[in-house]
DNA sequence: TAGCCGTGGTT
DNA sequence: TAACCAAGGCT
């Protein structure tokens, strides 16, 4: 079989310049790497910077070391472990998978079978045959694409051009070592064929590359063109009781699904601000700014202290929580800078 | 297919 | 500053 130059080069400089990660493997190494490692990893990486991930791969490693452990852990501490790290649905679906494998007793090890598990699409289904198998899959991420689109000068706008892409990639995965030649490819796309500003004198496939040699590498991927996010607003509301705060928990599916939040109004582009119940409320000056995917929000907070304590705020059912266990309760990024604000504020105030 | 789904860093 | 982007999956 004739050596292939592209994955002969790719690996090659892979050896050189590797990421050393918390969940990888040296280039070449011959034991092959826990796949519950790999796999959390990989849900984890989903749409999220290494930067972003590390700290909580090492969190949940530490206190779930195998999937086994990861089964029987509750379903809260699973959400409360994964708040700030964003797409909710992923730790859903890790904590669902999680059970499927330590009830199946036994890891799935090949593509077909990764992929029949919740939160497992056609990407981390390759990676993880690939990287933990050492199954010669073709695995296309973001930077995948945009090196193979580079490579083969691939004019197909994204997402149709995922077909050629992998078809063009495939002839190239060597059957010795996928998961080298997978993690090579992102971390070239990560660190040397980037989005912006390609450093092809540094790339060791610029000699093979049809975008380097057409001089224009930062036209490619092409992508089809997106939406512009709306605006929206809406108002929180802070309400006390003696030493608690009024929480409430947000439909299991959906935008922040089953994660704890403060109660409030409805976000639209022309949401009125309305109060739950007759009281004197006070509203911070400054609304908290959060971007979504698909939408920018404008969180007004308003804060009230009552007498009494109610069971339910505008019928959505209210748990009571101390001012301390505020930190610690596990508010997705939206609601612990809305919190911020309000302790920030009454710390003001006591300092004046 | 295309919209939904978080967050933080880079340009 | 605003847009772009990240080891995507689900419906």
């Amino acid at each position: 079989m004739p050596v292939d130059s592209i994955s002969r080069d790719i690996l090659r400089w892979y050896e050189k310049n590797a990421r050393a990660l918390p969940w990888r493997h040296p280039p070449g190494c011959t034991q092959a790497p826990d796949p519950y490692r790999v796999w959390l990893a990989e849900i984890m990486l989903q749409q999220t910077t290494v930067a972003a991930a590390g700290p909580y791969w090492l969190r949940f490693l530490g206190r779930w070391p195998t999937v086994q452990a990861l089964a029987k852990a509750d379903d809260a501490d699973v959400m409360r472990e994964w708040a700030g790290l964003g797409y909710y649905a992923r730790a859903r679906n890790l904590l669902a998978a999680a059970r499927a494998i330590s009830a199946a007793g036994a890891f799935p090890s090949t593509e077909a079978d990764l992929r029949q598990l919740p939160g497992i699409g056609a990407y981390t289904a390759a990676a993880i045959a690939a990287i933990a198998f050492g199954e010669p899959a073709t695995v296309i991420d973001a930077n995948i694409e945009r090196v193979v689109s580079r490579l083969f000068a691939i004019a197909t706008p994204l997402p149709a051009a995922k077909a050629p892409i992998s078809a063009a990639l495939a002839p190239h995965v060597p059957r010795d070592r996928p998961g080298d030649f997978a993690q090579a490819l992102m971390d070239l796309g990560a660190t040397t064929c980037t989005p912006r500003n390609p450093r092809c004198l540094a790339c060791p496939l610029s000699p093979h590359c049809a975008a380097h040699a057409n001089g224009n590498p930062d036209a490619y991927p092409v992508k089809a063109a997106k939406r512009l996010r709306p605006k929206k607003q809406g108002l929180a509301w802070w309400i006390e009781h003696g030493d608690d705060i009024a929480l409430i928990r947000r439909p299991p599916r959906g935008l922040l699904g089953g994660m704890p939040a403060l109660p409030g109004t409805g976000w639209a582009t022309d949401q009125p601000f309305h109060m739950p119940f007759e009281a004197e409320w006070r509203i911070l000056p400054e609304p908290v700014s959060h971007g979504f995917t698909h939408f920018e929000l404008r969180l007004s907070v308003a804060c009230t202290t009552i007498a009494h304590r109610m069971a339910e705020i505008a019928g959505n059912p209210v748990s009571w929580i101390s001012r301390k266990d505020i930190p610690a309760i596990g508010f997705p990024t939206l609601y612990a800078r809305a919190a911020k604000a309000v302790l920030d504020q009454s710390h003001e105030q006591v300092i004046l």
